[in-house]
DNA sequence: TAGATATTTAGATGATAATCTAAATACATG
DNA sequence: CATGTATTTAGATTATCATCTAAATATCTA
């Protein structure tokens, strides 16, 4: 993993409000307007910080009609245990 | 883990700087003159780094003569492992 | 105790970041 | 195609943060 993509993956789950759209994630796949119903921000915000864990690849999107589905992508979680297993 | 220690410790972890300092700390207790020798800050900016760092537990501090001994706090990473963990 | 060394604290500055409202875009459907 | 729904983008504001220099504190030693 590169410095700097390492850095965007630590920025990304450093905000509470983005960890728990992770959580809520992990139940399943999840439109802007579900995740929503968690998350206690404006619409607006919450597309924020939706774009920055796409960014930093945790989050996938595919369109369905009006609606943008969410999914988690588990597998870069895994790569930030490894780094931090790394400090161990 | 309360929810305000665990921002705490994301948000600790979340600098590359700090994450470079626990890395010099991996192979062993340093004085704040031998961290520097790696990391690129002026004294005060590595001592502010130091107390974030302690502030989430993530290092222990003890004095020794002028010096002070800085060393990894293993289990509040392993505390990181495990709240990654139950995202996945 | 005076001066040297190690580290922290104070105070300031510039850069990022989280948040909001309002406007724009994209799609669906009557 | 006009209107409604879903989401993003723009632009502004406020708060937080990384960093620096200078000054303060603490310890050691001649």
């Amino acid at each position: 993993m590169q410095e700097d993509s390492q850095q965007t993956l630590f920025q990304a789950i450093a905000d509470t409000q983005r960890r728990k759209i992770l959580d809520v994630l992990k139940s399943g796949e999840k439109s802007v307007a579900e995740i929503n119903e968690h998350i206690d921000v404006s619409g607006a915000t919450l597309s924020h910080h939706l774009s920055i864990l796409k960014q930093a690849d945790l989050v996938r999107v595919r369109r369905a009609g009006q609606k943008r589905i969410y999914t988690l992508n588990v597998s870069v979680l895994e790569q930030i245990l490894i780094q931090i297993k790394k400090l161990l």
